[in-house]
DNA sequence: CATTAGTACAACCATACGGTTGTAGGAGTG
DNA sequence: CACTCCTACAACCGTATGGTTGTACTAATG
């Protein structure tokens, strides 16, 4: 089970444009951190942080390959944050259904 | 259509412990901000600034009743940050699907 | 084995963030 | 109207973040 510190990691890695654009790129895995870099208006020292946030996050993993450490993004980690997601849109539907029931018994009971 | 900078904010205000909870507890939509403060060991202000950064982020509303202003929990905005992770999740089916099109191709026309 | 490609990491800097206190405005209540 | 409750916002402070450059390690290549 992911730790409150755990769900701030995978929020705050996927709260920048560059970073999203990487686990994009990394779902086809296939870059490894300086071709990642290429597309990116910045150091590759900059990238290679932004990779390394993610890689805290969990939601990417690096492989070694050849002398490249090829990205490659973890749904895993995508799934922990969508779950949570969906968690509060099942209490938002939760709280309507309330609702709903009250009127229903208000009906069924009137004053 | 939510901006790159919109996906920013609502990942970073969902990225802290305390404000997931605001958004937890303004799903009942009961309580105004002063309230709300009562949860947490921090300041009024302190919790006055993370509903602004939620209500920034789209995540919240706030309306006023009498002299208070309950806050809502916005399920739309979270809509867009699921829409999101769910789309990130099609992508990386997708590529499992050309993989597995792929082998299916090499089996189909063998060298 | 010297060289080059790719990666990692430390040090540094400017700005953003999360907290504080203090002050001021808007809406009920005596 | 005076007062109190709730909210809003500015100023400040320490720390985290996103960028930079520079140095060092690892692995393929001549």
């Amino acid at each position: 089970m992911p730790t409150a510190l755990d769900i701030d990691r995978i929020f705050r890695a996927l709260a920048d444009g560059t970073r999203r654009d990487i686990v994009l790129r990394a779902i086809d895995a296939g870059e490894g951190v300086a071709e990642l870099a290429d597309h990116y208006p910045m150091s590759f020292a900059a990238t290679q942080k932004h990779v390394a946030v993610l890689e805290r996050a969990g939601l990417v993993t690096k492989e070694r390959i050849g002398r490249r450490k090829v990205v490659r993004t973890n749904v895993e980690g995508l799934r922990v944050a969508r779950r949570l997601l969906d968690h509060y849109e099942e209490l938002w539907r939760g709280r309507i259904d309330r609702m709903t029931e009250l009127v229903t018994d208000t009906k069924e009971t009137p004053a």
